[in-house]
This record gives C-alpha cells, sequence and structure tokens, in this order.
RNA sequence: GGCCAGGUAGCUCAGCUGGUAGCAGCGUUCGCCUGAAAAGUGAAAGGUCACCGGUUCGAUCCCGGUCCUGGCCA
C-alpha cells in the first residue's frame, strides 16, 4: 500500500508550492504522485484570486485533485468533501500513484483522516430549524435542546446557534447526537502527516503582502464577477475571506480601505486558529515553512 | 517664545465637571467545534489613569508646576 502524505500549516505558509515540489521530487524518483485538495474554498470555480489557487503554471504539471469542483452558489460540506477526497485518494493507490493531501481546512483533514461518520441530514427539517432560530433565537433553542438531550445541552454554548441547529436536527433523525469530536485515530492506512510552521510576525508579514497582493491582481473585479454568477447566494463562498468583505464593501457597510484592513486582520486571526487545531494533532511532523530542503526530506521518508 | 489640543491596557481610543477605570476595536493567551469550518462560539490575561505637589474624607477627572507629543501663531 502507498503511503498517505499529507501537509498541513497555516494559511500562506506554502503548503501548496511544497506540495508540487514534493510531487515532482517524487516523480523524478519513478514514483507518481499527484496532488489532492484538502482546502474548503479551492473547491469553487472562479474564486481564484482570493484563495490563492495555485495556477496551472504553479502546479507544475502535477494532477490536482477536487480543485474547481463547486459553482459559487453550491454548498461545500465536510460529509461530502470527506467521500470525494477518500475516492480521489483511493483512486490514486488504485493506480499506483502517491496521493498528496494538501489542506488548511482542518476540520474536513481530521474528518477525511479520522474516524469521522456523519448522521445524514434533511434540508427541509434543516431549514425549519434555522427558521425556528431566527425568530426565537439561540437561548430559546438552546431551552429546546436541553429538553430534547440534556447531555447535548450541557456540551454546547447556549449562544451557538450553529450548533444548537444542527444538534436538534441529528436528535429528531436518529434520536441521538454526539457533541465532542473524535479523537485522533486515522480511519486510513499508513497515513504520514507534516505541517508547516514559521515565526508568528513573519506569517503576519506574510498574509499583510499576500491581500495587498490579491488587491492589486484584481479581486475586486473578481469578486463582481462572481457576483453575477450567484455568490451571494452561496452559503459558504460568500463568507470567504476577501470576498465576504468585498461584497459588505458593496454592499456599503465597508469602506474599501476596511474591507482590506479587515481582510487582513481576519486572515491571521484565521491562520492562528489552523495553527491552533494543527497543534493539537499529536501526529504531525513539524517543518520550518522556509526551509528548502523539506520536499527531499519528505520523499525521503516516504 | 506664545496659544490650543492631548498624554488612560501592547496599539487606537471611551470614560456623564470628583468615590481607585471600559462586556470597547485591534493585538495576546487558552478553550469548544462532525453535513456553512476561510464558518460558528466561549473565556482569560494585560492599566502606579505622564511626573511632582496642592485642595478634598476621597482625585484619572479640580488647582499649580514639570516633562513629553501634535497643531496653530510668531
Amino acid at each position: 500500500m502507498l503511503p498517505l502524505v499529507v501537509l498541513n500549516g497555516p494559511t500562506a505558509s506554502g503548503k501548496s508550492s511544497l506540495a508540487v515540489a514534493l510531487a515532482v521530487e517524487l516523480i523524478g524518483r519513478q514514483r507518481p504522485a499527484e496532488i489532492i485538495n484538502a482546502d474548503s474554498m479551492l473547491v469553487y470555480r472562479g474564486m481564484d484570486i482570493g484563495t490563492a489557487k495555485p495556477s496551472l503554471p504553479e502546479r507544475g504539471g502535477v494532477a490536482h485533485h477536487l480543485i474547481d469542483i463547486l459553482r459559487v452558489d453550491q454548498t461545500a460540506t465536510v460529509a461530502d468533501f470527506q467521500q470525494l477526497a477518500r475516492q480521489a485518494i483511493a483512486e490514486c493507490r488504485n493506480r499506483g500513484v502517491i496521493p498528496i493531501l494538501v489542506g488548511g481546512s482542518a476540520l474536513y483533514v481530521h474528518a477525511i483522516l479520522d474516524e469521522f461518520e456523519f448522521p445524514g441530514t434533511d434540508p427541509a427539517l434543516r431549514a425549519r430549524l434555522e427558521r425556528d432560530l431566527d425568530q426565537a433565537g439561540a437561548e430559546e433553542m438552546h431551552r429546546r435542546l436541553a429538553q430534547a438531550s440534556p447531555g447535548a445541552a450541557a456540551d454546547i454554548l447556549p449562544g451557538n446557534g450553529r450548533r444548537i441547529v444542527r444538534a436538534l436536527e441529528v436528535i429528531e433523525l436518529t434520536g441521538r447526537y454526539q457533541a465532542t469530536l473524535p479523537t485522533w485515530h486515522y480511519a486510513l492506512p499508513d497515513v504520514r502527516q507534516w505541517g508547516l510552521t514559521l515565526e508568528r510576525s513573519e506569517l503576519d508579514l506574510r498574509i499583510e503582502h499576500r491581500v495587498e497582493l490579491m488587491w492589486q491582481q484584481g479581486l475586486v473585479e473578481e469578486v463582481r464577477g462572481l457576483e453575477q454568477r450567484g455568490l451571494r447566494e452561496g452559503r459558504t463562498a460568500s463568507r470567504a475571506l476577501g470576498y465576504r468583505q468585498l461584497l459588505q464593501h458593496f454592499d456599503g457597510e465597508l469602506t474599501m480601505g476596511q474591507a482590506k484592513e479587515q481582510t487582513i486582520t481576519r486572515t491571521r486571526r484565521f491562520a492562528r486558529k489552523q495553527l491552533g487545531w494543527f497543534r493539537r494533532d499529536p501526529r504531525i511532523t513539524w517543518l520550518e515553512a522556509s526551509d528548502p530542503g523539506n520536499a527531499r526530506l519528505i520523499a525521503d521518508a516516504v
């Protein structure tokens, strides 16, 4: 069985380019390799600049999976992604290709690698509960949850409407709800996980430059164009960093300067969140992001 | 040199003409998280309120002086 190589790290740490370098290195050693995306926003067609999606030249001829698979008005979900990614991984292995899973969406990675089972969903039921949430408020919904399942209610804070709704949905569907995440336990064979770190101040600087560059490269026009293609209707896509802020700018809620500034600060916060999540995963071997020997080091190890 | 504004949390500031400061924004730290996750949510740590003296039972807030910062005038 071929190993599954996993690359994690915060945004702007250089995961994507390391993945390509690694694939090229492996291919050079007569070991075919392909890249599988595990980033929640790269799945959207047309969201290129703001997601720092690797361009065709940047992909260096290496096949990339699970990029550009949805319209911006479609909703990506962890459950779907888990299945697609696992299929892509298995399919690579069947063809004798080493899969390299690259991504900063920690929950996605977690769900793909570990023993996550999703209890299902019901759009009509969900819609009803969300309407109730809008009308009654989170506190009231939390009381309702406490009636249905005291245990679940105890694990979910009264202000977290999103989690309360999902818990109620699952309870109606299955009669029970598990409110805590599974532990770090691989569901897939032979996983090798690496993570990229770098100095916080350096990361902050990189993020700022990257956002600056996005504006120069025409992110504003990109968002305008996507707005015509239903970006606002997209539940997930419209929340993406940069995209959300520009939509708010179009609505007059933020000045252009504020939109950019907020994109920078929110991206920094996001990076910290990612780091926090990955740091808790004890199976990750950490590498210094700026080290040019990383691709070779990993290639040697697999 | 004169006039004005100001010196309060790491940064930007709030602070009803007196009772030892703010659920502030950003930052920092630490949690939660399974069908929206670049999302959602909870908490904590940070202040000799420039310095010295005075008035007062009591001063960040009043008075005097000193030092710094910004602006205007000369």
